[in-house]
DNA sequence: GGTTTTGCGGCAACAGGTTGCCGCCGGTTG
DNA sequence: CAACCGGCGGCAACCTGTTGCCGCAAAACC
């Protein structure tokens, strides 16, 4: 019946010493210092290991050595896809070095996510904190007890791996100006996100500077809800150019303001950051801001890593990624006045605020 | 400069004993076994843990115990929405219990499922398998070692959590068979995907049952890539209506017959299963058996947490969740015959377009 | 009052590995 | 031939908790 028959005594390294007339100590170099041993005994060990079916227990590893294998990814939703080629580039890199993924995921709750660092802390070698939501100072609090790189995030003296949200803003608010876009409305997420406080000010400096006036809403969820309100609260004087937080929030934007008769790209340009999968699905497709997310995964938990094996973290300058803009079906040529249908409420011109 | 100045040396029940002036095993007590040691020394023994910083260890603890507090939940695929929802039930499920969440994606490769999953029986006290790639045997091999609760199969002796995937698919087939469709093809996910032949058989003969001719192509992967590589192999001999292994292939193939010029609904009709948040996102809106996955996610742990406590595993019956079908824009009434080349807008879904 | 119970703290043996140090042995070196 | 050295196996302490068992003192019982 029972199917979980738990094998109740496992087997260790002193039933191999035993079985093949060592010391404990012996069996234990053979997997842990090979080179230590004798070649003919370590044969034999292994040998006698793999007969009696001998399999580490990583917990007795852990205690002595405090090397849990173990490493932390913190990420603020699971359901945003923006997570999800982070989380397997993550995954990848872990299995690689002989690591796994204890994952957790805060909800956009900056409260959660220090609840869920404390409880990791005494088992994780090594934090990735994909987006914190975290104060700076409690973030160092954790930085101070164990290896982190952050995600998204600049942080003096913690090492991180950043997209270029300036560059990419810039490259998003040519294409506007190119489309002669005139102003813009930036549709802000979590005000606990770095990167939004960066895409913001980055949009408004060098949006000035070239002559495209901004204006900002929210803050919102960073999620297709989050944009939907925003885009309500847009309809009573739409737009003619929305750049989003990121891409769920652009979609909900979009939803909303297509649903309320809205044309786009026709009526309002939709830019957002990231490039998940679902933005190439939607009708139109979203113009966006990509990051090399996968990689960026990757790279996070090799840094850790590295850190973990002894590297002292170097100059505390950011690893900045490179973004790339794709220009999709949501973005368009900026149509000077009258849209006929019952538009009574043009747009523009003076914009206000 | 190094933020990381690791502690080297942890507060142990040795450093609060010696503080306190009690004895070590008094201090493990005092947290492991309440009651058992006396108010008042209990209470010192406290004060003294918090005032010199004492925090268990896990390690420590798992070592006599062998109860790490750590669950596994293998995934076949990331990048697939289908899992963000159970993800984060399974991971509010075991938050709540005090345990944490291992996650391992296997990128629908049963060999690289049977690997992790290898690593991992160390590891964790049990299972929760999202869906399987890996033969009934193997995973009976894993389940014999470490209590295990799966998720979209179903196997003799092995405690399940399945969809009503035979009555979704009744449902499915009565729409389409209300709109007027008298022959419909089935997209099959990957073989190793319990599901996939659950679905296709309930899909054959229901359909034969109620006079609905069925046909099927694949496998393909269970992804958007894979409808689309799917539509583009009918598009030879385009049929009037389609289901979907899931909701993302069943988008894949929507892209790829559209693409094409293909009219959905009016040409084809298409449903999907699980209902992924971009369902309702793409244009048309996709139909779909909808799965309750962030409660399967949260059932499925607590399942595994019962049997881990000691609960043997009943009857060995699945647990069988209800499904729900969501009619949306990509069904519609299977037209007569010619479809005049430019059919305009019209039609039942008829939002924005 | 004597004896049995009960409450509670301590001792020490684990759990399963890792590792510093010692010692043996055969080979080098002078 | 003696002193030295390197290779390699073993001993035992250690990592941090848990827990069975013992013993002592106070409480409960007859």
């Amino acid at each position: 019946m029972g199917v979980t028959d738990q094998p109740r005594t496992q087997v260790t390294i002193y039933d191999v010493a035993r079985a093949a007339g060592v010391a404990p100590s012996t069996v234990s170099r053979t997997f842990a210092r090979p080179g230590r041993v004798n070649a003919e005994t370590a044969a034999r060990v292994r040998q006698v290991a793999e007969d009696i079916g001998y399999r580490a227990n990583p917990v007795g590893q852990a205690l002595p050595t405090s090397q849990t294998h173990l490493l932390g990814l913190m990420i603020s939703d699971v359901a945003n896809p923006f997570y999800s080629q982070l989380i397997r580039g993550a995954q990848i890199a872990a299995t690689q070095a002989g690591y796994e993924i204890l994952l957790a995921d805060c909800r956009e709750s900056g409260t959660r996510e220090r609840a869920a660092l404390e409880r990791l802390v005494p088992v994780v070698e090594g934090f990735v904190i994909g987006s914190s939501r975290m104060a700076d100072s409690a973030l160092r609090t954790i930085a101070k007890q164990r290896p982190m790189v952050v995600l998204n995030r600049s942080l003096r003296d913690v090492p991180s791996v950043i997209t270029d949200n300036v560059s990419g803003m810039h490259t998003a608010v040519d294409l506007l100006r190119e489309l002669g876009h005139e102003s813009v409305v930036y549709v802000a997420g979590p005000e606990a996100s770095w990167a939004d406080g960066v895409r913001f000010r980055a949009l408004r400096d060098y949006g000035t500077a070239s002559g495209l006036h901004t204006h900002k809403v929210g803050p919102f969820l960073p999620t297709f809800e989050g944009g939907m309100a925003a885009g309500r609260v847009m309809l009573e004087k739409p737009p003619t150019a929305v750049i989003a937080y990121n891409d769920l929030m652009a979609i909900g934007v979009m939803h909303a303001l297509i649903t309320s008769g809205l044309k786009v790209p026709e009526q309002v340009s939709i830019i957002g950051f990231d490039d998940i999968l679902t933005s190439q699905l939607v009708l139109p497709t979203l113009t966006t801001v990509a990051a090399p997310t996968r990689q960026m995964g990757m790279t996070a938990v090799n840094n850790v890593l590295a850190i973990i094996k002894g590297a002292r973290h170097g100059g505390g300058e950011a690893l900045v990624m490179p973004t790339q803009l794709k220009v999709r079906g949501s973005t368009g040529q900026r149509r000077r006045k009258r849209v006929s249908p019952a538009l009574g409420t043009t747009m523009v011109s003076g914009s206000a605020s």
